[in-house]
DNA sequence: GGCATCCTACTACAACAGTAAGAGCTTAAT
DNA sequence: ATTAAGCTCTTACTGTTGTAGTAGGATGCC
């Protein structure tokens, strides 16, 4: 599979890597806050399972810890999200878009980003045409 | 639990209560289409956990079948949905909005009515602010 | 060189999701 | 009444996710 599924501790971890480049076990680990974060070995569970996945590599040790590195990009493992999502809407968009506009968590800037990105889409696509 | 988390299948078993009202499970079963649709008392055991979860009831008998309606509402559910889907993304709507936005599979039709949304939804702000 | 510490590798287990078979009760048709 | 078809309930097994303990090897400090 080239795009694995990722659940949602395993795209914390991602994240971190995403965030910081290659990282160690203990330090993804400390990156959760000290209150309420996982277990190390919790955290090793589930970078092993990504490595099995394939969604991340072991790139190099220091001392005897190994550092790990993402293999999939963010915006692929985004990408997959948004299709999983949508598929529980049936697929289609506009209920989607409706559902999360009216959800009203949308900030003011929110609006403006998402309007100014869909004028930008709608230009793009009429050149395409 | 006023809002039971619902899996894929469960959501898709609501989603035929929501479209047809009342439904025994055999009706249920063969809305799936009949290629590669689960087998009925797959489907009945998804039913049984929906109600344990609250998330429909048994409304009436029709000869010894059980008849199931829907306890909580769609847009409940989709609430929750998108409640799930944002905390996937850290909660913040921008990445969300430009993400499903870029994802590609936008129609001309899908910016346009989503542009209309976001301006009623930039206006009805402003007017209660 | 010894001891505390840290990391790895392995194992385990509960909850939930998806899948379905089997036994037995109900109903309808003849 | 007999019997077939349909439904209910119960039970069970697999895979995934989240959780973590334990054993033992490696490192580093003094």
């Amino acid at each position: 599979m080239p795009l694995p599924k990722l659940s949602k501790l395993e795209l914390q971890i991602m994240e971190v890597l995403w965030n910081n480049g290659p990282t160690a076990i203990r330090d993804i680990q400390e990156s959760f806050g000290p209150k309420g974060r996982p277990a190390y070995t919790t955290v090793q569970t589930m970078v092993y399972r990504l490595e099995t996945k394939k969604a991340l590599r072991r790139a190099r040790k220091i001392g005897n810890a190994h550092i790990f590195e993402a293999v999939v990009t963010r915006d692929a493992a985004k990408a997959r999200l948004v299709d999983e999502f949508l598929s529980l809407f049936g697929g289609r968009m506009q209920p989607v878009m409706a559902q999360l506009i009216e959800a009203g968590n949308l900030s003011s800037k929110d609006v403006a980003d998402a309007e100014k990105l869909l004028r930008e889409l709608a230009a793009k696509k009429k050149r395409e045409a």
